[in-house]
DNA sequence: TCCTCATTTCAACGATTCTTGAAATGTGAC
DNA sequence: GTCACATTTCAAGAATCGTTGAAATGAGGA
C-alpha cells in the first residue's frame, strides 16, 4: 500500500454515502450486493448518485465489482481494507510492538483469504 | 464512535499533509512532537499551513495537543485511531468472526492504555 | 518591561467535489 | 428483433477545502 493508495482510500471513506456503502458491504460479506439493492438501502438514493460513488470506491480499490445477469454485484475488498489499517497503524506501539503488531497481522490474514472473484 | 466522528476522521486522513502528520506522530509514540518539529519534517512546510492541518486533526480527534514551554507538543490519539479501525471493520468476518474480532479488540486494547495527557 | 521565539488566526484566491436529470449502454425475456 | 430492466455516462451548477502571507497571541529570558 503506497501513500497515494492510502490517500485515495481515505478520501473515498470520507464521504457519507460512500462510508455507508463500504460498511454495508463489509457486513454483507463476500457475496456482495447488487447496485440497486445498495441504492434501496440508502434511503432510495438516485441510481446515478450511487453509481458515481460505487465507481469512486472501485477506483480507490475498496470494493470489487462482478456482473451477475442484469445486475452488478459489489463486494468489499477485504484485503485492501486490512492493508489500509496496517498502513495507518504500522509502528504504532513503540516499545510494546508485541501487542499491536500481531493485531495488525491478524486483521490482515483474517481478510486476505476471504475475497471471492478474480484471483 | 459515531458515523459523524468517523467521517471527520477519514476526511482528516484524506489529505496528504495530514496523513503524513498522523503517521509521523504514530511512529513518534506517546511523547509527541512540537509543531515546529513537525513542520521541519514536512519539507519545511509553512508554519501556518502545518498549524491549519494540526487544528483540523485535533478537531477530528485524531491528535492531542499539550503545551510544553514555548512549544506545543502534538501526539497521536491512539484510542481514536483504534476506534476508527473498529468502526470500519466491525462485523467484517461473516461466518469467521473468531479471526477478525480478536484482532480488532487487540488493536483497541493495545492503544487504549497508552495515551498521555488529559485523563 | 522589552524583546524574541513558537505558534495560531485571518482574509482571499484557486481548485476540487457532490448532486441531479437526461441520455446511453448492456443484458435477458418474449 | 423488440421490449423492459439495471446500471453507467454525461453536462452543469452549488458548495467545500487548501495554500499563502501578514498580523496577532502567548510564553520565557534579560
Amino acid at each position: 500500500m503506497t501513500e497515494s493508495e492510502a490517500l485515495a482510500a481515505f478520501a473515498a471513506l470520507s464521504q457519507e454515502t460512500r462510508l455507508r456503502i463500504v460498511r454495508l458491504l463489509v457486513t454483507a460479506g463476500p457475496e456482495g450486493l447488487a447496485a440497486g439493492t445498495i441504492a434501496a438501502a440508502l434511503d432510495g438514493a438516485a441510481a446515478s448518485r450511487v453509481s458515481f460513488h460505487l465507481a469512486s470506491l472501485d477506483r480507490a480499490g475498496l470494493i470489487v465489482a462482478r456482473r451477475d445477469g442484469r445486475s452488478i454485484l459489489y463486494s468489499a475488498a477485504f484485503p485492501a481494507l486490512a492493508d489500509l489499517v496496517g498502513f495507518l497503524m504500522r509502528d504504532c506501539c513503540q516499545g510494546h510492538p508485541e501487542v499491536c503488531t500481531p493485531a495488525v497481522a491478524a486483521l490482515d490474514s483474517c481478510c486476505s483469504a476471504r475475497e471471492p472473484g478474480r484471483d
